[in-house]
DNA sequence: TTGTTTTACTTGAAGCTTCAACTAAAACAA
DNA sequence: TTGTTTTAGTTGAAGCTTCAAGTAAAACAA
């Protein structure tokens, strides 16, 4: 019968910050993008997603990598960006199971409008409650966490 | 006309890792728990902060709090747990407004059963991939974040 | 070639969260 | 006291996410 190692001081605090940041902070960006163009989070990051790709277009595939989703997911989400003309889906010329997902004009001045309250918001929300060396050792350790949690995550690619 | 301040490489790389993390690590969380008692995360969480109350119970708002969620979210989970037997609703002695979550016996040998798995889970989810001073350094800098996003959040609190 | 497995995606239902509206008691104001 | 505001919580509906099941094409195996 072995103990199970309990939480040290430290290992607690980190733990509880990341809890309560993981469920306020999304809440708020939220709230802001609610407000600015009745879309959620994860909805501009799939419009994001697609406005820094190539073409503006990306396979479903990719793009819940990149968002870090679930198929099904992205697959209800894109039906409802399609619905607002944001998006649309085509068939990939190689590989009949693909669908692409691309990027309308539409979609392109909705991302474009929103940007700049978006990124406000995260910088007022948390980067601008740390330091620079702060900001350098959340990358660097929010990264290893990456790492730990989906060794080929997209955003450990070299680029 | 002021251009947006766009984020520089170590603001980006902070903010999708964060990102990232906020929605690998409560899924996988969720699986686990999920696997070993049919809850979610939320769930434990409510569970483990009344647990940890004197006690055992805390008035809706306090509990609300203590998980970083709307009263609404908290009490359709708290109808749902008493549901299943493991926590009761309680009139309060001095104010008739105030109902008081308790958690039952048999809601108590429910997250005592699963704390170790889960407490395994965090570990290998997070911790594992962190050096001590990383430890010290997420935990200084998440409850940054988190002053920002609540500046009276309870884990503020001093002990 | 034919059968099997894997990959890529979609769908509908069930469960969860948010939102707006509501109830009721406590606190405050005049 | 009476009226107003604030606090605490609940509820139902709408929307979102997950889950299980399904489709169809590509890759692989014999």
């Amino acid at each position: 019968m072995t103990e199970p190692r309990w939480l040290n001081a430290d290992e607690r605090r980190a733990w509880l910050a990341l809890l309560s940041i993981n469920t306020l902070l999304p809440a708020a960006l939220d709230t802001q993008l609610q407000a600015a163009g009745k879309l959620s989070l994860f909805d501009y990051n799939v419009l994001a997603m697609l406005s820094e790709a190539e073409g503006r277009f990306l396979p479903m595939s990719e793009l819940a990598a990149r968002t870090s989703a679930s198929l099904s997911r992205l697959s209800h989400v894109v039906t409802k960006l399609q619905g607002r003309g944001w998006v649309e889906r085509e068939a990939h010329p190689g590989d009949a199971r693909v669908t692409v997902a691309h990027l309308t004009d539409a979609g392109m001045n909705t991302i474009v409008s929103l940007a700049p309250g978006h990124v406000d918001a995260v910088r007022a929300l948390m980067l601008d409650a740390m330091t620079d060396d702060d900001v350098a050792d959340l990358a660097r350790i929010g990264e290893k966490i990456v790492a730990r949690l989906d060794d080929d995550h997209w955003i450990l690619r070299e680029h």
